[in-house]
DNA sequence: CACGATTATATGTATAGACATATCAATATC
DNA sequence: GATATTGATATGTCTATACATATAATCGTG
């Protein structure tokens, strides 16, 4: 007979390879804060078993965390998660709860609209379809200690994600909602400046013509999209941050 | 007897490990422009033979390279150095002239001004440097297509970069000549927002009080700053695209 | 107690070999 | 000629093992 381990329940769920399962399942835990910045991740030897594999796979997993800058690695004193610099160190973090809550900040969300349409031409542009679909237009705000932190304008495409028709949206974010519910294969971001219109301002209390960071979101499930999304950020007080080694 | 291989040269000159000595050797090949996009990466049986080592240590380096975004391997078919999409598909690209370059427009540079001078507080401050020294700053302009692309304002530490006295400035630009005379182990970028005063204004053909993109670039050999520059593009027309794979 | 030397330990790098998998290309079949 | 079938090949993952290296913790000594 042999020991149960963790690596059965993974291999049955789907079949990605295991260095990656076991990747995510250490960057699931991260970003939903069950491991906090600082927590101590099990040593590789412990993973090994828990995971039942060699350390050389383990150790994968864990140099692409850490290339990530999503923890650190000491030698003989094990491996940590890390704390992000500002905005986030990490690009790939696609769900801003996540990010306030990895910066041990406290996360506030209020949901300012949302509608149910069929798409006009605009959303079809948006969300890169041809035809006619119905869609979820969400707008929505973030906070981090109760100071506004982004406002979000999305678009979920209900044909392709029709379990999001019966989503409340009005607690969870639709960023994480999305995450935890929808599996996707690629994303796209794109950075840009623009200047807070009235509505923004307003919303993000700054000042109209103060400059905003703005991050479009586009996601795609095997070249079907599932949803797009802005993010407008004040430019000024906050900061994208990325660290690189180089030679 | 045994075959020579690139191994003996690399590891004499310096000896981080092996696997990042062949990163390097290839990222440095891709970001000069010897292997532009598109180009075949030599197979990881050719690369085992250069540099003598094992396949699994070239794969780790080929794996981290991938995983920067600036090379795609494909089954049966190898490795290939990828073309970045937009601005910019890796934030790691040091050279606005390589990066014009590579999205296949035509690049054009200005000299605005240079000047040699012992460092004040402001400087001091954004260099992160204590003791008063010598230093170089320029004020340039980016140009693709005879279109403005982006303003450049760099200091140099000139008791680090002592050679960059003699650096004519004029033709080449400051970011190119640093990345193929300078080497550098660290390299921090942030992005925000601001909005055009009537400097940037004018030198990118904009409106005051339009919306840019503003990268500031921090570059370190083992913690003594080498560089730093502020970098502005116009906010609207320029965007810093991005993407991943997910799962 | 202070401080330097020693030891244990967790990560870091590297190896040789094995099998899996995607895909290009040549071949066989309809 | 169009379409399956097959084979070759380069990357993708994983193993078991070995030794290197940084450093936290301990031990000894003055």
């Amino acid at each position: 007979m042999s020991l149960s381990t963790d690596r059965d329940k993974l291999q049955a769920a789907d079949k990605p390879t295991l260095y990656k399962q076991i990747r995510l399942d250490i960057e699931r835990r991260i970003l939903t804060g069950e491991w906090p910045p600082g927590h101590r991740i099990p040593f590789e030897h412990q993973l090994m078993a828990r995971y039942g594999c060699s350390r050389m796979t383990v150790s994968k997993a864990l140099s692409e965390l850490a290339q990530a800058d999503l923890i650190e690695r000491r030698r003989r004193a094990g491996t940590f998660v890390r704390r992000p610099k500002f905005l986030s160190a990490v690009l790939q973090i696609a769900d801003i709860r996540a990010e306030i809550t990895a910066l041990g900040r406290s996360y506030g969300y209020q949901l300012i609209q949302r509608s149910r349409r069929a798409a006009n031409a605009a959303d079809r542009a948006r969300l890169g379809v041809r035809k006619t679909g119905k869609v979820i237009a969400i707008a929505c705000r973030h906070s981090a200690d109760d100071v506004p932190f982004a406002i979000e304008d999305r678009l979920i495409d209900l044909d392709a994600v029709p379990e999001a028709a019966a989503a409340d949206f009005a607690i969870e974010p639709p960023g994480s909602w999305l995450l935890h519910h929808v599996p996707w294969t690629e994303a796209e971001h794109s950075i840009s400046a623009i200047v807070a219109d009235d509505q923004a301002a307003a919303a993000l209390d700054i000042a109209i013509g103060a400059p905003c960071l703005v991050i479009d979101r586009h996601t795609w499930r095997s070249a079907r999209t599932l949803t797009a999304v802005r993010l407008l950020y004040p430019g000024e007080s906050h900061k994208l941050v990325a660290r690189f080694k180089g030679g």
